[in-house]
DNA sequence: GGTTATTTACCTACCGATAGATAGGTAGGG
DNA sequence: CCCTACCTATCTATCGGTAGGTAAATAACC
C-alpha cells in the first residue's frame, strides 16, 4: 500500500497499475489482485487509509494547541511535507483531478477527505477568539483548503518549494490564514 | 481540437485517445494521425492555441479597463466559465496535474500557460492606485493563480459552483484579491 | 485548355505494449 | 487437513502508432 500510494501521489490513479505494484514489492501480479480484487478496492483503501491517518494526526495537532494560527501553521506544513517528499501531490488532491473517473467507491473516499479537511479547519478557525459565525468559518475553511491545494499543485509545477512557501506567507499576510 | 480540448478539460491528457476524438467527429483514427502525428503533437497544439487564446482575452480586459478589480473580476469569470460549461476545468490546470507524465512539448505549453497568467496578474496589481512593489505583485500573482486554480477544481468536485463562487468572493473579503 | 503530376485527407488493416482481471495450481504453516 | 498467500498462464480490451492504399482536389506544364 505504501508503494502504491506513493505511485498515486506522483502520477496519479490512473497510473497506479497492478503490475508496477508487484514489481516494486517483489510479488506477481495476481498476487495483488488476491488482497484488493479491483483497483477500485485498491484505490479505496489507500483513500481511506490516508483519510484515516490525517484525521487522526488534525485531531492531535487540535489537542496539542488551542491556537488556530499554530494550527494552520502545522496544516500547511503536512502540505508542504508532500512537496519536500519527492516532489508529491496530497493523495486525495490529486485524485480529484481525475474524480469524474474514479469507480465509486474510490470517489466517495476523496470526496470524505475533502469533508473531514474542511470541518476541522472549520473549527479551528471558530476557535479564535475574535469570534465568527459558523456559517463563515466554513466557507473561510472551504476557500483555505482550496487555496492550499492549488498552491501544492502550482508549487509542484514549478518544481520550487520556495514557491509554495511564498504563497501560503502571502495568504497569511492578506489574511485568508490566521 | 475542439472535441479533443473538451475531452482533456473533462478527464485529463491520459484519457485524451485518437480513436475517441476520431469517433467524435466521423473519421477514423490514423486520419487523426495524419494531422497530429503524435499524441504530444495535439496535446501542445491543444494548450498553445489555448494559451494564445488566453493572452488575446486578458489583454483585451486590459485595453478595456485600467480598473484591477473590474479585471480581476473578469479573470475570475473565465475560470468559472469552465465549470459552468459542462464542470469542466482549465485545460492547463488540468494538464499540470500529469505534469510529469507529459511529453516535453506538452509540458512547455502548460507551463507557459501558468507563466503568462502570473504575468498578465502582476501587470494588474501593478496598477493598483496604492502602489506596490514589483517582487510583492508577482509574489501575490501566483498566490491568487494558485488560489483560484484550487478553488475551481474544490468546486468541481463538488459539482457546486456557488462553492467557487463562495471561495473566490471569500479571497475578495480576505484581501487577497482587489 | 487539356493533360499530367503532386498533394491532401482520408481509409483498411495491422503491430507491439500494456491494462485489469480470471482460472487453476501449489508450497507451507496452524 | 485446510486455508493463506502466493504462483503460472491466459483472456479481453484498449492504447499509440505505422504501412500502404485511394479518391479528389490542386498545381505544373506543354
Amino acid at each position: 500500500m505504501d508503494v502504491a500510494r506513493a505511485m498515486v501521489q506522483a502520477h496519479g490513479y490512473n497510473a497506479l497499475s497492478f503490475r508496477e505494484v508487484a514489481k516494486a514489492v517483489g510479488v506477481k501480479s495476481a498476487s495483488i489482485h488476491y488482497h484488493f480484487p479491483t483497483k477500485g478496492d485498491l484505490g479505496a483503501a489507500l483513500a481511506r487509509r490516508y483519510t484515516d491517518d490525517a484525521v487522526m494526526y488534525f485531531d492531535s495537532l487540535l489537542a496539542a494547541s488551542a491556537d488556530p494560527s499554530t494550527c494552520i501553521r502545522r496544516y500547511t506544513d503536512v502540505f508542504r511535507a508532500a512537496l519536500v517528499n519527492d516532489n508529491r501531490m496530497c493523495l486525495c488532491g490529486i485524485m480529484s483531478a481525475e474524480r469524474d473517473d474514479l469507480p465509486a467507491e474510490v470517489r466517495v473516499e476523496v470526496d470524505r477527505f475533502a469533508e473531514v479537511n474542511v470541518r476541522w479547519l472549520t473549527k479551528v478557525l471558530s476557535l479564535q477568539p475574535s469570534g465568527i459565525e459558523p456559517e463563515i468559518a466554513q466557507r473561510r475553511a472551504l476557500a483555505i483548503y482550496a487555496a492550499i491545494g492549488g498552491a501544492q499543485l502550482v508549487a509542484r509545477g514549478r518544481g520550487d518549494i520556495s514557491a509554495f512557501d511564498e504563497t501560503v506567507e502571502t495568504y497569511r499576510t492578506a489574511g485568508l490564514l490566521p
